[in-house]
DNA sequence: CGTGCCGGGCG
DNA sequence: CGCCCGGCACG
């Protein structure tokens, strides 16, 4: 009854207002995030050292007190003597250092660990397009903030420095292996496609305006206006239990709730081969490869048409749209997570998030 | 009946 | 403007 749609925000009740502590990424406060507890792997190499971090890893011991951070730790081999449990401080204050100092430039570290926080930088990057002033809200995709990325002022952040940033884009992909879905993250387009290199191109050809050039190569611009989703995954309400009121993960970009190695229950009706009612309408095609069917097989020559109907029709004619078939935040959230839905959505409007 | 969303109302 | 909802059409 009430329970379900708190009107004041921030009350004590019981939800807090999840999107609104999400969505300021500029609150993000500059000190130390933590850095990830899992594999370092990647960035382990010894870095200049940074006087900062050196105090921040061991405040206390003074014993390894000197300033000269060791950030390749010689490690005498056979020495242990009653300071070899300091040493061992010592080495992970090291570990520390490099590690929170160069993802911490980067805003966008964890993305090899969770899902979530990685996307709330791109988002901002891709849209606004030169012309418009004001982007209308559309709920969970492009509008968090505009100009509050630290860094870049320009509109859609030159993807080169971007891959400088993030090294490689392909590092992004690979972090879930399952059949997400990908999603344009173009400002009102949010088309979704099940392949990479099909939502590649669609980027490539609609949004960018690229040739045809490369089929599947090219700088890898693309990858920074579309994103990975495993949708769906949990979605199915009740198993919510990851997403408890008050638990910090439900601040963050509520957009999709759940790590990877679930098995989505939502998608097997997309993905799924097998019998059931298929999905697609377009039945004039034998299906084009093998596994994923692709949620809207594009045609190979992409016109101009971006994503606006933009017919001239008028009132009268044929108002109502067939109703695409895509799934809905509705369907794919349910209605128990109603902020989880693009803003669109909740205000039953036509969604933005999943158009057909 | 559930769903998507237009049209319109309210602050 | 952002936000919400009545109500209709579709399925």
């Amino acid at each position: 009854m009430e329970a379900e749609r708190p009107p004041a925000p921030g009350s004590g009740c019981g939800r807090p207002p999840l999107r609104a502590a999400g969505r300021d990424p500029a609150a993000a406060p500059v000190s130390v995030p933590a850095p990830p507890q899992g594999p370092a792997v990647e960035f382990a190499l010894p870095q200049e050292p940074e006087p900062r971090a050196a105090d921040l890893g061991a405040p206390g011991a003074g014993a390894a007190g000197p300033p000269t951070p060791s950030a390749h730790i010689p490690v005498p081999g056979h020495r242990a003597p009653p300071g070899k449990a300091r040493l061992d401080e010592v080495m992970a204050a090291a570990a520390l250092t490099s590690l929170s100092t160069s993802p911490l430039l980067l805003g966008a570290p964890a993305v090899a660990f969770s899902t979530e926080p990685s996307l709330e930088p791109w988002r901002e990057a891709p849209v606004r397009p030169p012309g418009s002033g004001g982007r209308s809200g559309d709920g969970g995709w492009g509008p968090t903030s505009d100009q509050s990325s630290p860094s870049t002022p320009s509109p859609p952040l030159p993807p080169e420095a971007a891959h400088f940033l993030f090294g490689e884009p392909a590092l992004r992909k690979r972090k879930s292996s399952l059949q997400g879905l990908f999603q344009c993250l173009w400002k009102r387009c949010g088309k979704v496609l099940s392949s990479a290199s099909g939502m590649q191109r669609h980027i490539r050809l609609v949004h960018l305006g690229r040739r045809q050039a490369e089929p599947e190569q090219s700088d890898g611009e693309e990858d920074f206006y579309y994103t990975e989703l495993d949708v769906g995954v949990d979605s199915l309400t009740d198993g919510l239990s990851g997403l408890t009121p008050g638990s910090p993960t439900a601040s963050v970009p509520p957009a999709f709730p759940r790590l990877e190695p679930l098995e989505p229950p939502a998608l097997p009706s997309l993905l799924r081969p097998p019998a059931l009612p298929p999905p697609p309408v377009l039945s004039s095609l034998p299906a084009p490869q093998g596994c994923l069917a692709p949620v809207h097989p594009e045609p190979r020559p992409i016109p101009v048409r971006a994503c606006a109907p933009a017919l001239p029709a008028k009132p009268g004619a044929n108002p109502r749209k067939p109703r695409g078939d895509a799934k809905k935040c509705r369907k794919v959230y349910g209605m128990d997570h109603r902020d989880l839905w693009c803003t669109a959505c909740r205000w039953k409007k036509a969604c933005q998030r999943f158009l057909d």
